[in-house]
DNA sequence: GCCAACGTTGGC
DNA sequence: GCCAACGTTGGC
């Protein structure tokens, strides 16, 4: 079992939005990084459990718990001419994108902002907390992960 | 295969 | 809106 951190744009899509999903999963379409697309695509594992965060908004953080909840398969977006995550040089024989799916898992009790995963020294290392990180999908350790969900309970 | 230019991410 | 960091692209 490995631990995630996955980022979101919480006015495109977030976690409450994750929630709502009718069997609360979402395909994880759009990531568009190598590195990223490896770790979906070579490391997850349905069960595997996730910090959903989020990113660019007025107030970054861990806003809840989630699981992968399929293997990894291709992005179908890449192959749609009129997604903007349509990649020309994508063929259905050879898949350039993957993606897995994303399960609601859990709520937290509350939001754990990034100012105060900051303050914690257990968490310097992270890699979301270094510099020039720009990163979407992350690994975190075990530690990392119960700390984390300790802080929003 | 180098590297400059360009685009994107994401916190502030 | 700014800007640092970093990935990608494309000319050579």
């Amino acid at each position: 079992m490995k631990y995630w951190l996955m980022k979101s744009e919480p006015d495109v899509f977030s976690f409450e939005d994750l929630k709502k999903r009718p069997k609360k999963t979402e395909p994880w379409n759009g990531v568009r990084n190598y590195q990223a697309r490896n770790f979906m695509r070579d490391e997850m594992s349905p069960g595997d459990l996730i910090l959903f965060y989020h990113s660019s908004c007025e107030v970054p953080g861990v806003a809840g718990i989630a699981k992968v909840a399929s293997s990894a398969y291709p992005d179908a977006t890449q192959f749609d001419s009129k997604s903007e995550y349509f990649d020309p040089k994508a063929t259905k024989e050879n898949p350039r994108w993957f993606l897995v799916d994303v399960m609601f898992e859990k709520d937290l009790k509350t939001y754990v902002s990034l100012e105060e995963l900051k303050k914690h020294q257990s968490l310097q290392g992270m890699r979301l907390l270094q510099k020039g990180n720009r990163l979407s999908i992350l690994p975190v350790t075990k530690d990392e992960f119960e700390l984390i969900v300790k802080l929003g309970n």
